[in-house]
DNA sequence: CTGCAGGCCGGCG
DNA sequence: CGCCGGCCTGCA
């Protein structure tokens, strides 16, 4: 990866395996808009960027080098090879070949804990359109104002916020039967100090019993929010999706979840994050 | 009008 | 423990 600073944005070239509608329409995020010139502008805490391909450079625009060395290399980790990741999990067998060909170019980002929390509360038995509107709402009522390129951006609320907002005041953002979760799961993130480095020093198994302690969080919301947030990369959450996948080509129809989840802990390891979303967005396009 | 969308909660056997 | 009905909201 080659890194080039102009006035005003950042030229990135030689960067393999990063693909932007894969990265950002896998379903790991909610805040990434594609504009008709196929741009990606995204609000990321108090930062807003865009960013676009042009022949092989990408271009960021709205960030410094510091910004982008400092920031936004580490949330879309660039730094990781993702090249090594895909030769292991081919090996595997010809579904994940065929999943990880599919998607080269997805890179698993490392959002704030926070937001992916409340998002994926959120994200609970609803729909994607839906699940972006409140998050948008929430943000516009509770967020902070971002001005870029003469446009008005608001940053995902502060826990703070959220923790202190009333169930009335949620329930208008549409957020439904979720809205009492969203602020119980914000005190409590508040009174615990939930931080990523917690977690990580816990290891997996404690760290998502912890987290399930928030309302509105089962065993898909925890496993989804260690694993978008960088915490744990062998999270492997299973959603509709994934259950369709691994049902059709792995094991029988009747297995639960969890056997699903044991099964995919044992054939994936410390890679199963990475298996989830190629299997996720190859399912998702072709089932 | 019914059914369903990236599940979770609570009650019951 | 595992199973199952109900759930805000928006859209087919």
């Amino acid at each position: 990866m080659e890194i080039i600073e102009k006035k005003g944005f950042i030229v990135v070239k030689d960067l393999k395996n990063f693909d932007l509608e894969e990265t950002f329409e896998c379903g790991q995020c909610f805040r990434w808009k594609r504009t008709e010139s196929d741009e990606y502008i995204g609000v990321v805490e108090n930062k807003v960027v865009k960013i676009f391909k042009e022949n092989d450079e990408f271009i960021f625009e709205g960030c410094t080098y510091d910004e982008f060395t400092n920031f936004w290399i580490d949330y879309l980790d660039l730094n990781t090879d993702y090249g090594v990741i895909i030769d292991r999990l081919v090996k595997k067998d010809d579904v994940m070949k065929r999943a990880c060909s599919f998607a080269e170019g997805i890179r698993i980002l490392k959002q704030p804990l926070f937001e992916t929390l409340i998002s994926f509360i959120i994200s609970a038995n609803n729909s994607i359109p839906n699940i972006k509107r409140v998050i948008e709402r929430l943000s516009i009522a509770y967020g902070k104002e971002i001005i870029f390129d003469n446009k008005k951006y608001f940053s995902f609320p502060t826990v703070e916020k959220l923790a202190s907002a009333n169930e009335f005041e949620i329930r208008k953002m549409k957020a439904g039967f979720r809205s009492p979760y969203i602020i119980k799961t914000s005190k409590l993130f508040l009174e615990e100090e939930f931080t990523v480095e917690k977690l990580k020093l816990m290891g997996y198994r404690d760290a998502k019993n912890f987290i399930m302690k928030c309302a509105g969080v089962g065993s898909k919301v925890a496993d989804c929010t260690l694993l978008f947030s960088g915490a744990f990369t062998n999270a492997f959450p299973v959603d509709v999706w994934i259950k369709r996948i691994i049902q059709t080509y792995y094991l029988d129809k009747d297995k639960s979840l969890k056997e699903i989840s044991e099964f995919a802990d044992n054939k994936f390891k410390d890679l199963a994050g990475y298996a989830q979303q190629y299997l996720f967005y190859y399912a998702r396009s072709n089932m």
